[in-house]
DNA sequence: AGTTTAGTATTGGATATCCGATATATTTAT
DNA sequence: ATAAATATATCGGATATCCAATACTAAACT
């Protein structure tokens, strides 16, 4: 088996979405370059967002203020802003909330494996 | 107090996406026409949906395959389908991988008020 | 020095998700 | 019968998220 459990993309609805919420989340935890950052959602969604997903994301996040870029040398590296991590805050609420009970009632069961 | 909890919507990130993941996981619970479903997805996101945006999904999710469409009078009821229950399945494991570690160190914290 | 690789970045095109506005049909109320 | 309310539906416009393709820079290698 692979290092990492593989998951399929159904074909029933639409999985895009709060990428920029799953880049905050990553960066609160480690602040991290590009590249990391597209590594550590590839091993969450199954599939590395391509550079026209992931730069333009970064791009937008740092226009709004919520992380900060710093580059050095070939990479650039991105770090959460205070604003962004009282922002992060509301949106772990908001998305627990309205997503909450997905995990409370599904979520245990593939753990058992 | 209001009888629900009222999720604030940040301004550090886009919180849209997975709103026909969400519609699936409701009718599953469910059958319900469109005003159900709308009522629903406000409770959990703070905001209802305009007719703009849950007409078009819900004929989408028709169009797929995923729900049914049943009209009765002035109403349409939405029922899931046996090709859309399978694909919730695998709906929910992707959305479980990708998301899961969020409520495990945050969603505990709300509850407890 | 010259080549390759790694990391970053933009462009163009597609789709989903959002709203506001508008419209229609059915049911209920007057 | 008429009016009001309910439920459904579409349209146009905006933005985020996705990919493939292309390009550039800095580092590493030969």
């Amino acid at each position: 088996m692979s290092e990492e459990c593989c998951p399929e993309l159904p074909d029933c609805c639409d999985m895009r979405g709060l990428l920029s919420f799953q880049i905050l989340w990553l960066v609160s935890k480690k602040s991290m370059n590009g590249q990391e950052i597209s590594n550590e959602l590839g091993k969450r969604r199954g599939t590395k967002p391509t550079p026209g997903t992931i730069y333009p994301a970064l791009k937008d996040l740092r226009i709004k203020g919520s992380v900060n870029m710093e580059r050095k040398g070939r990479t650039t590296t991105y770090t959460l802003t205070d604003n962004g991590r009282e922002g992060l805050e509301i949106a772990c609420k908001y998305f627990c909330n309205a997503f909450g009970e997905i995990f409370q009632e599904y979520g245990g069961l593939t753990t058992e494996k």
